[in-house]
DNA sequence: ACTTGACTTAGACATTGTCTAATGTAGGAT
DNA sequence: ATCCTACATTAGACAATGTCTAAGTCAAGT
């Protein structure tokens, strides 16, 4: 997540140590955590981080695009920094396991103009449900 | 939607006039409202009725898989009566409008045993996201 | 018409997210 | 190296959404 940083640096973001955390916490595969849980891991390596600190950073983020929000689970949204390589998400139903998936074929494509009621479609997000292999051999 | 109500009478559920009118207030196409503007509508048609009420009917509607629950915009969860034809969501990044769509094609099948990591995997929501003609225009 | 267990209610509480005014600080200017 | 200042951070109030509880009410079978 280095890259990040710098890129970041890049863009004119002022550095500070709770950005650095923030993007610290984030760093990884399959890591999509809640903002609430971005902050209890901040805390952890600065802990007189602020709520409302890590709310703008990782809304920061999703602006400059290095960070996405995904509503996989109903509750709160998750951050999910694998940005870069688009991705889908397959959840387990009962335990709420998270991994990232690359499925073939491109859904947008699957989308008729018939079926676009003029709307110009520019996205399209794709969650899996299911049940893992944890929780199916409990 | 009185098939609902009958189906739900067949079904042991008790009838109360609550329920009668948040089954109403759902009732139609397109039909994607929030947990709120459920209960705005139906304290327009039954005064008394409470918020607790109007959740645990909607919480028992989505069990007994009459209503879908969809993650479409990232707060407040909404309720889609349209739980007997498969279909997925083109929800517009400016306004919040939401359309049912029925792609081609099953994305499920794009799904390859490889990017399963093990989960039996029985269901999948799309989201489609764009702009709306009417945002457009503007 | 009774009776009873399921339903509803008001409101407290919990969780998640947003905003503000005061304070602190990164990084360019001197 | 120090100073300035615009931007960042903070604590905590507030807002929005959702959950729970204890007490009262009522649908539907008898």
């Amino acid at each position: 997540m280095s890259d990040l940083l710098e890129r970041l640096r890049g863009r004119g973001w002022r550095m500070t140590a709770q950005r650095r955390v923030v993007a610290e916490v984030l760093d990884g595969d399959h890591v999509h955590l809640t903002a609430d849980e971005v902050h209890s891991r901040a805390v952890a390596k600065l802990p007189e981080i602020s709520r409302a600190t890590v709310y703008n950073t990782l809304g920061e983020l999703v602006s400059l695009g290095e960070v996405l929000e995904v509503a996989t689970d109903k509750r709160a949204k998750r951050y999910d920094p694998n940005a870069h390589r688009p991705h889908h998400h397959l959840v387990c139903a009962q335990c709420g396991a998270i991994r990232d998936v690359h499925p073939s074929g491109n859904p947008l494509a699957d989308l008729p103009d018939s079926e676009r009621f003029g709307f110009t479609v520019s996205d399209v997000e794709v969650t899996y449900r299911g049940v893992c292999p944890n929780c199916a051999a409990a």
